[in-house]
DNA sequence: CATGAATGAGCCTTCATTCAT
DNA sequence: CATGAATGAAGGCTCATTCAT
């Protein structure tokens, strides 16, 4: 019973890696198998299926991610603070494992509605958590009331676009663009997080209000 | 002879639609054929390649949006209203053809380094307009020195990620979250880029400086 | 996993045949599974490529026919019966399997240098037999010394041809070629055996050595 | 009328070299028109098939052959130099236009009978020739009654089989096979011509018939 | 006649999936 | 449960051939 957890356990894993990589269409059930070190025939066994396997790691991704942001969305009564922790927090599952930002791109770029009610479910709960942070600093007056919508793309799509970009980001350092232009392509995603923070938090101030609580990263 | 570059065209711009649809892999090169009204070898005959098409797809794209962001890095003198114009340029050639921004995310998503030199170079194009505004607000003495790569990705990110997120919106507007919330999550794209604007002059507004040149429009 | 093994052997043999037949180019793997009573894609699991099965048919007959041959020139101490016993061990080889004579001329036939270093090499094994079969004799004192490249071209490409033309013979047999020449198109490949042993050893034979040993068939 | 002859030309010689290094199958029509310089409907327009343009080359060839080997059988009284001819004659074709011999391989090659009655009939010619020399020979009582069938098979496949192993013979020799076995795998074809004739002239001689005027080459 | 373009048929290959062992 | 083998259904690409211009 529990290796047979651990095999899904690996099965899953591997899936999301070669997904992440490939796109749904472009991976190889094949080697999914071979990285989770399953013969082709077993993996069938345990997940039954290339859809459902794809859906299943999004489910775990998506949720995953959720439910940190969740406990982010509720660490601190301060929102600007509530909003760095969602940066944070969003960055640190990225870095932690690439493979997440694609797999979220890779669902986005689908396109059209997500077929997967779980999968729709686990998305909505992490808008929610932008969502809440924004009405509860209109609540508290520090934030303009802005569409959670706005937030939630900058946000997700800001830090999504960063990690993907690593390795064109890494060519450009290559090329010397750094040099050439006194940037650094290869900043690292602590100071992406603290510009995106700060960013956040003067766009949403309220007019009156003064930023306090100091912003940023301390990674 | 024209009719051979208005098949072309049909081509490009079937292939365009199926790529962003359905990403590399999963595009099959006869739904193309057939968007574009052409027999599947005579789009060969035409392109050679499914990997060329996809190439040649891409090259039009972004150097389409380069060219326009080019234009708009150079609209004014105010490095403010250059933000401005960057930001709505972007939104425009998205809105126009919303396939654009999907292929963008395609090919990040691809992950890995781009394999197309030309494409790469379409790629720098673009972030070189993000940049040159940067760095000319900067020395004006308008903006504060922040990394350009990670305004480009704020930029990029944000809109492509709203324009993808459409159908999802969609589906949460008819779930009524908008009446829940007081929220509309079919908000205009204009609204989307006023905040945009708005939130990357603030976060980019040198500390001293006072904003004039009123930010983009609210319609 | 005999049964493995029995379906690489069945893929082999139908491809020698449908190769022999069609040639490379002309040979459709299709076909060749259908008569190996294979599924196309079961062929690829067991060969993997058109190109590889073609190099494995090839090896295999080729390092056969070498295999056969190495006996023969070793098959007796009497240079002029070694000679015999090669053309009348490719004879046999190629009576057994026209395949096999038809797959000699088709490598042949695809001129350039072969590709494959192990075809290459059983083609050399087979050389390397006449070869030795005409230095033994030069050594013993028997043979003229020739270049044995003629002595094989001659002795390959007769027989080879006279298998080949076998269709053609019988047509010109049909259409009485025999009654009105007094020769017979039909004639068993012993008769041809033994008419070019007898032409070989003559055309061999040192100037002043006496032909001893009598050659010919006894098929 | 001139040019249209001369365009036909260009084709059929195209056709030969490419038919020749490919085979029928692999040949593509394509290639032929543009080794012709034409366009691939216009050699449509003058040939009308690939099949028809397959049997023209086959013709055309064959029968220049025929032609020749005809002149060298008429071209003596004595048939061991009417032999001698035959064999030169041959190699001069061949050598003149190696594409010969693998043409007459190809048709070989694709086994089954000729189902070109015209090509069938310059086959014929050629191996009459063969036919009335070594009769002749029989009737003067200078050569033993032997099939010519033998003869002929052994004649042509010598021949066709020296040329086409050139590339072979070239990377023997360039394996150094020749210095360490003492002989010259790129002999001329000329001393294979000689030896051939020696060969054929003791193989068919007449058991009392004492050989009289020299054999061979003096290309 | 010459040419660019078109096309139906077919080819090699791969893939997701299943099944007997 | 694990595995080698099998397979139907494509998928990308090519080719001989035709036609309008």
């Amino acid at each position: 019973m529990e290796a047979g957890i651990g095999v899904r356990r690996r099965i899953l894993e591997a899936a999301a890696e070669v997904f992440a990589r490939e796109g749904f269409a472009g991976a190889r059930v094949e080697h999914i198998a071979k990285a989770a070190g399953v013969n082709k025939a077993g993996l069938y066994y345990h997940v039954g299926n290339k859809a459902r396997l794809f859906e299943e790691v999004m489910v775990e991704h998506f949720s995953e991610v959720a439910a940190r942001m969740e406990r982010a969305a509720a660490s601190s009564e301060d929102p600007g603070q509530r909003l760095d922790a969602l940066v944070r927090v969003l960055a640190e599952a990225f870095e932690e494992r690439p493979a997440r930002a694609r797999i979220m791109l890779i669902e986005l770029a689908r396109g059209g509605v997500i077929d997967s009610e779980t999968v729709m479910r686990q998305m909505a709960r992490i808008f929610r958590c932008t969502s809440t942070v924004v009405s509860s600093g209109v609540q508290s007056g520090v934030f303009t009331p802005e569409n959670p919508f706005f937030v939630h793309m900058c946000l997700i799509g800001s830090l999504v676009l960063f990690i993907l970009s690593g390795p064109q980001r890494e060519r450009a350092a290559a090329m010397g663009l750094g040099r050439e232009f006194g940037i650094d392509p290869m900043a690292p995603i602590a100071d992406m997080t603290a510009f995106l923070s700060g960013m956040l938090r003067r766009g949403l101030a309220a007019p009156g209000a003064h930023s306090h609580g100091g912003g940023g990263h301390e990674g």
